[in-house]
This record gives structure tokens, sequence and C-alpha cells, in this order.
DNA sequence: ATGCCTAGTGATACTAGA
């Protein structure tokens, strides 16, 4: 089984990509990020056209999240616990053949310091508290999305220009630190632990023919999942096409049980 | 230190992204 994360950066000014891809790797589960659409903007006869039911919680402008599968698929939660008082859509989860996928956009912070900062934290405090939740249901869970966390120094093209930046600030990586601690894999750096990997290249200076790229969007598995762990991979070509997202879609490949 | 680019909103320059 193939499941897949793309932040999509507005899923109607980029469904001709989104299908494109779609047609092209035939996942089974996708995790979208940054709809930039409300709900009632979401394409829905496009996706279910190419083969995919869908849930999806959208927002105007700005944020939404989905998740699209081909096969059947349970929701079981959305928008993230622990403050009824943020209204962002960014995280939705459902289960699909016995796995809990938690699709999440994770706030990006800047500019540092500030209250965009602080909300960032904030919510990366109350997301490790729900992934110790599923943790410790012992069930198989994939976490997976844009994380605006950029692990280590390794993960960025130039470290010394993004150290005052929200995705490279000490406090986010501290903080995603903690999330791993719980005993998440990330399943990109265990299957490649010496390479150089992105998912993200900005649009400015040519970023993607230089390979001036970050590494953000991650997928986290469970231990039940490392085991089945067959592949995980970047689709770093889609970047390169015309109108595409600035990041790029990962998945990854698991055995079935 | 900043813009470089792009989408969305709504009809203008703006916010936001990372």
């Amino acid at each position: 089984m193939k499941i897949a994360t793309y932040n999509v950066n507005g899923v109607n000014g980029r469904l001709p990509v989104l299908l494109r891809w779609l047609k092209e790797t035939s996942p089974d589960v996708v995790c979208l990020q940054e709809l930039k659409a409300p709900e009632e903007r979401f394409p829905l006869g496009a996706i279910v056209k190419a083969g995919y039911q869908a849930i999806w919680h959208g927002q105007k402008s700005w944020n939404g999240v989905a998740i699209l599968s081909r096969h059947a698929m349970k929701e079981t939660r959305r928008g993230l616990p622990g403050d009824p008082e943020d209204l962002h859509s960014r995280y939705i989860e459902a289960v699909v053949k016995g796995i809990t996928i938690g699709c999440l956009y994770l706030p990006n912070g800047n500019p540092y310091p500030g209250p965009k900062f602080e909300y960032k934290l904030k919510w990366m405090k109350r997301f490790t508290t729900h992934a110790k939740k599923l943790w410790n249901k012992k069930v198989p869970v994939i976490l997976a999305g844009d994380f605006n966390v950029i692990p280590a120094e390794r993960d960025v093209y130039k470290p010394e220009r993004w150290v005052n930046d929200a995705l490279f600030r000490v406090e986010s990586r501290a903080a995603f630190s903690k999330l791993m601690a719980q005993g998440w894999t990330d399943a990109l750096r265990t299957r490649h632990p010496d390479e150089i990997i992105y998912t993200f290249w900005d649009y400015f200076r040519n970023a993607y023919a230089r390979n001036a790229g970050l590494r953000i969007d991650h997928f986290l598995l469970s231990p039940g999942i490392l085991k089945r762990l067959k592949k995980a991979e970047v689709d770093m070509h889609v970047r390169g096409w015309e109108k595409t997202s600035d990041h790029a879609p990962v998945w990854i490949e698991i055995r079935d049980r």
C-alpha cells in the first residue's frame, strides 16, 4: 500500500498538477495540505473521477487539509484538540485498513519572534499531546504532512541562513525532538540515513534548479508500521512541472498485513 | 537586511507562505 503526503498550495489552482500526479503514481491514500479553499470549494467531482473518496476540512483563503483514499475510510477527527478558540483547519484524521492516518499542516510560525511563532509552539505542544494519545493506543499510526520544521542542519541547503527562521529555530527543533522522543520513526530519514533529501524549494531565486531546498514534509511511523515499511521517497520531479506547488509529494510504501 | 515568486481576495494592494 502506498501512502503519500502533498502540500498542494491551493487545491483548485493546482488541480491539473494534482490529477496528473495521482494518475501517474496511483497512491492508495493521500494527505493534502494547504487547500486554500473553503469547505464548499473542494473539487470533489474531479477527485472522485480520479478514483478516490475524500474527507476534507476547508477554510477560506488559508490552510485546509484533506485525506483521499481508494479504500474505505472512516474519519476519526477533524481539528486538533486542546484549544476551542483555534479555528485553523490544520488537522484531519481517518482510519484506512486498520491504520490511523493523521494529516497535519503545522503552522509556519514566521516571523520570529512574535505571536505567530508563539502559536506554532503552542500548536506543536497540543499536537505532541494528541500524538501521545495515539501512541498509547498501541495501534498502527502514520502522522503525515507539512510539519514546517527542518529537523537537522543537513535538511536545509544553508543552515546558517535559517537560524532565526521559525522553521529552524532551536525552539521548533526542540519541540520536534520532544515529539520524536515518544518513539516515532522519521520514515524518509530512516530509509536514507546519509542522503541530502529535500521536499520543498521556494519559488524565489530559481531554488529548485539550484536544489536549494528544505526537508519539512515528514512521515512519522509507529513501530507496527515501521516493521512493514518497504520504501520512503520524494517525487521530486513533480516540483519541476508547470504551475506546480513549492512542495513535492512524499510517499511511503508498506507491506500488507 | 531585503526581494526574488505565487495564491487568494476581490477588484488594490494587501496577507501569507517558508
